[in-house]
RNA sequence: UCGGGGAUGGUGUAAUUGGCAACACAGCUGGUUCUGGUCCAGUCGUUGGGGGUUCGAGUCCUCCUCCCCGAACCA
């Protein structure tokens, strides 16, 4: 075909880093290339009011908003809210937050509820046309009548009314006389059709419930079959991108487009794998079992993959947006390494994040050579430290030091295992932007547990370097004593076990890591804390990212841990568990 | 059981549409480094299986196997 020679030419002439393409771009751009829909590009983000947004819901994001812009198009948000029994105006609010904080605005807000006199007109179209009837039959009776894979339905009695009779019921439905469940209208399809979403499915269903936006005014409710594409059409969407599970519900809502009177090209749906993770759930419902649970804090856990959870937790909305993009769409089920995630987390901050120093498990240090001043205190000196050896434009801060300092608890060690580098007797170590120090020994209390560990210092060292060129081979973080501000720090592991949770036993539940979370207190912070910007994520040198609580400044949410070499060789030599730092 | 969809390294995605299997994550080895971080280099796959077409197959044909989705008045 020769529309191949016109994509070559815009894709040389097309930004430089773009490059991932994907079946569905690929379809897009054939779509404007032929000029179907007069070369318009429109898409949607249609969620559901009924739960908040997860890493899932950013995939479809993603795709909607950068497939629209890319083509010059638009992409629409709509709230497909045709349930009054399980959506909240609270969802709608929540969903509009976390859109924002992705990043992404819709050129415009639709409702399907919006739709409903519209949809009702066309009801009756479909009537008029004798494409739709009203049954009489209870759930159970209908869904048997279905028949089901490999064998045939049964046709309603109520199949043959006429269309006087249908058209009187339904506006009956309509005007509320009937009760809950007693009648439906159905759309005369086929019974025998071996795609069962074709075996007369149902249109409207009859709900007393109040609707979060419409209140009482209707008494009927279309189901999602019956909204969804003529949705699309009315607000001139081209392409309806949805998960897999929809792919044999696309016949049906071909086949509604088909037999309404549109005035412009109705668009078509195309189906990709949804995005899932190992490590963790996205499911609603499986999600709001672990929000019921007494041990997850809420829908913004930072456990959870919910965008206000992942927010809460520190992580940047470009980190997600750039995973999204790079795991790309297809129609292959699977389940991508929360690791990789966490690879965009680490590189986004890497770059980005100013550096603090934080002893989460504090030791004292004391500098026995240091100098003290008149009253017997331990002179304090202000040590200049990079914010971020990453990006120099940020600059330096000032850290106080002295003889008396905060340790890492695990930096010490009086029998060092091989492979140490850090403090024991007699090692020479450097303190972070501080001085060299050799260790002389310990400190213990009666029942044996280390105290202080001592050290002495070489006053030539000053910053970190040595005159005489000689090197150490670690250097350690550290927190001046006097000055130290005390807080707490939340370290987060998976919050399941299991790659897949539930994969043995069907349970989610039964893969729940124990200890998910783990919550430090008596940590001591370097002062320059509090004078962060706000919801600001640092990093603890040596220990990972942290993020601010947004309500306690004093404490930290851990987003996600630095690599690291030494507890990896320690596991190995061990078969243990990671080191303290974890 | 019927229909629809899928299968490429440890993992996930790609391959100019029939032309030397690429990228990333993870792992391993080494180097650099005032973070055991970052960075750099190297290493790790005969594309689910059989048969066929072809000079040439991950790509086309055929048979098989395995996995996912579908029988809500949910979306």
């Amino acid at each position: 075909m020769s529309q191949n020679n016109k994509k070559s030419l815009v894709d040389e002439e097309g930004s430089e880093a773009r490059g991932r393409t994907d079946f569905i771009r690929t379809l897009v751009e054939s779509d404007v290339q032929s000029g179907r829909f007069d070369g318009r590009v429109q898409t949607r983000f249609p969620p559901e009011p009924n739960g908040y947004l997860h890493i899932g819901h950013a995939k479809a994001i993603c795709l909607n908003f950068l497939l629209a812009e890319e083509s010059n198009g638009i992409c629409k948000l709509r709230f497909d809210d045709t349930n009054p029994e399980t959506e909240d105006e609270r969802y709608v609010e929540a969903i509009l937050e976390d859109l924002r904080w992705l990043g992404f605005s819709p050129d415009d807000i639709h409702h399907s509820s919006d739709y409903f006199p519209q949809l009702y007109e066309w009801a009756e179209h479909l009537i008029q046309a004798g494409l739709a009837y009203v049954d009489d039959q209870d759930s159970a009776t209908i869904s048997k009548q279905r028949g089901g894979f490999g064998k045939a339905g049964v046709i309603s009695p109520f199949r043959s009314r006429s269309i006087a009779e249908n058209l009187d019921l339904f506006r009956r439905m309509k005007d509320g006389e009937f009760p809950e469940g007693s009648r439906v209208l159905r759309a005369l399809i086929d019974m025998q059709n071996e795609n069962m979403q074709l075996r007369d499915p149902i249109m409207y269903r009859i709900r007393t419930e109040e609707h979060h936006r419409t209140g009482r005014d209707w008494a009927i409710y279309p189901t999602y079959d019956w909204a969804h594409g003529q949705g699309d059409a009315i607000e001139g969407v081209t392409h309806s991108l949805c998960s897999l599970e929809f792919s044999d519900n696309r016949a049906l809502y071909e086949w509604f487009l088909d037999n309404l009177p549109l005035n412009r090209p109705a668009p078509y749906q195309t189906e990709f794998a949804r995005l899932e993770l190992t490590h963790t759930v996205t499911s609603k419902r499986k999600l709001k079992e672990l929000v019921d649970r007494a041990d997850i804090d809420g829908w913004d856990d930072p456990r959870l993959p919910t965008l206000k959870a992942l927010r809460r937790r520190g992580y940047p909305p470009s980190a997600i947006r750039d995973f999204c993009s790079f795991v790309g769409v297809s129609r292959t089920n699977s389940r991508h390494a929360i690791e990789l995630l966490e690879s965009f987390v680490r590189t986004e901050l890497n770059a980005k994040a100013q550096r603090r120093m934080a002893v989460l498990r504090p030791l004292k240090l004391i500098i026995t050579n240091w100098p003290a001043d008149g009253n017997g205190q331990p002179v304090i000196e202000y040590r200049s430290l990079m914010n971020n050896p990453e990006n120099e434009a940020d600059g330096t801060r000032q850290a106080p030091f002295s003889g008396e300092l905060w340790i890492e608890d695990d930096d010490y060690r009086q029998e060092p295992p091989p492979k140490y580098f850090r403090l024991s007797p007699g090692r020479e170590v450097r303190l972070r932007g501080g001085y060299l120090v050799t260790c002389t020994g310990d400190v213990r209390d009666d029942d044996g547990n280390i105290t202080e560990v001592h050290c002495t210092y070489d006053p030539l060292t000053a910053g970190g370097a040595a005159p005489d060129g000689r090197k150490v081979k670690a250097t350690i973080h550290w927190v001046e004593a006097n000055h130290a501000l005390d807080g707490a720090v939340a370290l987060y592991e998976r919050l399941f076990t299991a790659e897949v949770p539930g994969e043995k036993t069907g349970e989610p539940i039964d893969d729940l890591n124990p200890a998910s979370r783990e919550l430090i207190t008596g940590c001591k912070f370097e002062p320059e804390l509090g004078e962060l910007p706000n919801d600001d994520v640092v990093q603890f040198e040596r220990l990972g990212y942290f993020a601010v609580d947004e309500n306690d400044p004093r404490l930290f949410h851990r987003t996600v841990g630095l690599r690291d070499e030494w507890a990896k060789l320690q596991q190995r030599q061990t078969g243990g568990p990671q080191g303290a730092r974890g």
